[in-house]
DNA sequence: GGATTCTGAATGACGATTCAGTTTGCTGCA
DNA sequence: TGCAGCAAACTGAATCGTCATTCAGAATCC
């Protein structure tokens, strides 16, 4: 039937991304053949490009569909109404700290590859990636109007900074540190560290 | 005489250097042809092969000289006895981000080009970039000792985030954000938000 | 006039992409 | 149930363009 015709081939993309996710984590992407990926993935050279326009595309696909998938969890957590904007942000820490725990070869592949074309990162990742810090800036604006957070720090710079701080400790636990239980105790410590700044002077 | 041979030498690799910069900046590493690099210095292709081995080369002696530099002054700053440990993080924060203004493009190399090869990042940058974080953690570490800092949060985790937040606003900088005082003023924000928060609980 | 520096066209390697051919799976028909 | 025939999915060796690098010769210096 059609829709096991179907389940085959969304398979075997999911094959080759997890197999590119692999060695692109494992060489960089421009230091992995797409040969190798083929490899990885069980399949024939010419068949990534039956599931893929080419090698760019097949990094795009993993970003975007990481990262869209972020925004929207994120743009969830920022709308809801039960929670203090403190909580909002711990939310916001552990979800992508916690998205990546476990996931060694993805968050090396969002923080470095990310970057390695800067025609990639300029004229496909920047609007996408401004958009998951324009929600974080607008959980920060709410927590300053609420008066849970102090309204000496621009939210545009604090999310930009909070950003950073996450992505700094993925890269240097990406590059350095394999211990998994790492990442969940950093993610504790960036809430102190971070929460306590933004609340500074403020009752919480 | 020997010295205006060398001159005219170092002169030349300046240039390069100088061009590459620019170029790297605008195409990432991986987008530049060498001839692109050498037309941009004014000189042949062949020539930049005088004064570096490869291409590969070329990018890791930006980095290396500049991060060299730094680590070196950020060493000095951690040693002076006459500076409580709230003014040397203030000076590693000025230093880091007053080092780039100005110097868009190479803001962008550093934040962008310098992970475009796992290879060299991990062979090359991750050493240079261990000592850079370790005199970071000292700082940390010793206004534990002081009481100046909480002792909650580890010196490690402290200097990642540090650096990641000093990271992520030098590069949304580059890639967004061309005012050139703009950078000046996240230092100035971001020195509260993260000191606030490493001071929190303490006398300061 | 010998050494040093520079030049840029020629070389050669490399690797993304293609495509002619093969395999697989499905359909309806006997 | 078996089978012819068609379509869709897959294969991987051959192609082809793209540069990094080289090097024979030119220019410059002392």
């Amino acid at each position: 039937m059609a829709a096991k015709k179907k389940d085959r081939k969304s398979d075997k993309r999911e094959r080759i991304l997890a197999a590119a996710i692999t060695v692109f984590a494992k060489n960089g992407f421009y230091d992995t053949r797409v040969s190798e990926i083929a490899k990885a993935a069980g399949v024939a050279d010419g068949t990534i490009y039956l599931y893929f326009k080419n090698k760019d595309d097949v990094l795009v696909s993993i970003f975007s569909e990481r990262i869209e998938q972020l925004i929207d969890v994120l743009t969830r957590i920022a709308d809801r109404e039960d929670k203090t904007p403190e909580q909002k942000i711990r939310k916001v820490i552990e979800l992508q700290l916690g998205v990546l725990e476990g996931q060694r070869d993805l968050a090396e592949v969002i923080t470095v590859n990310l970057r390695q074309s800067s025609r990639l990162l300029k004229q496909y990742a920047a609007p996408l990636f401004t958009r998951y810090l324009e929600v974080m800036a607008r959980i920060v604006a709410d927590g300053q109007e609420q008066g849970a957070f102090r309204r000496d720090i621009s939210p545009v710079f604090a999310a930009r900074s909070l950003w950073g701080g996450l992505d700094g400790i993925a890269l240097t636990w990406a590059i350095a540190d394999p211990e998994p239980t790492q990442l969940r105790k950093a993610a504790q410590q960036y809430e102190r560290l971070f929460l306590d700044g933004l609340t500074h002077g403020c009752t919480s």
